[in-house]
DNA sequence: ATAATCCCCATCAGTTTAGTAGGATAATCC
DNA sequence: GGATTATCCTACTAAACTGATGGGGATTAT
């Protein structure tokens, strides 16, 4: 039930980036100063992110990242989707947990954690980038 | 974001020892074959829930396991965190996450988290196993 | 040219996870 | 008291995941 490095990184090099969006492209080495962050492992972050269309970069010197659309429509959700996948906080180990077993199933239980990821779901969906910078 | 099958098996076996608690001792295998969980180890499971006072267990013919305590007095968020340690949603990795970096931490990416943590935590912490059975 | 910077993949050590194995110990039944 | 049934408890293992690190190649600005 925790966020991986990886994803906490991608939020804040996001912010990092959202907040610096007029100065034009951002350096990955800034970036990992900036939020204490190694800097070869920040890069396949930031690649990844521009794969997903949420950064563009430009080689070279003055060359960076910078936001590949506006912060106000980068979900925080989204993020942390593409990098510790589905973020039900049960998406259940045993088939047999959401499923139905032939004769009962833990209806009850199953609720309390559909529960749960629902309001986690929609709380980071809600809540954008910009919405924390 | 997702429990452990330790931790699910956990709450499917007290939720089959609650539903039989008035038939005194159920086996290890009743509770396997009930919930479909491969029957050693889901004894490691039950043995770590005895260690813990959530059951009793008695041996031989006959024996089993069954509550400690009643199933009102046993809360989801007690056997999750038995399991699969602190429950909160982001028990950061980084130790600039929560901590203060010198010029800047991201206080409203850290309000947000807080606030999902304290949902869930709040949510299991009031929901016992005798709610959902 | 050359220096800066992104691009992209391969590798790795450590941890966690899910599950297996096997034998010791204790209670019950005959 | 011996057979049976069950828990108790430790050790092990294969696979996946995590958090990096390393090395080069490609591209661009000066």
């Amino acid at each position: 039930m925790k966020l991986t490095s990886r994803s906490e990184y991608a939020l804040l090099a996001l912010v990092c980036l959202a907040r610096h969006n007029a100065d034009g492209y951002v350096s990955a080495e800034t970036i990992a100063l900036a939020q204490k962050i190694p800097l070869k492992f920040l890069e396949q972050i930031l690649f990844a992110l521009k794969r997903a269309k949420y950064l563009r970069s430009s080689k070279g010197q003055h060359g960076g990242y910078r936001l590949a659309k506006p912060a106000d429509k980068i979900a925080l959700a989204e993020v942390i989707r593409l990098f510790d996948g589905a973020l039900a906080p049960t998406e259940s180990v045993s088939k047999y947990f959401y499923e139905s077993t032939p004769i009962e199933k833990e209806k009850n239980l199953v609720k309390v954690f559909k529960g749960i990821r629902d309001y986690v779901s929609e709380t980071l969906e809600k809540t954008t980038i910009a919405d924390v910078v």
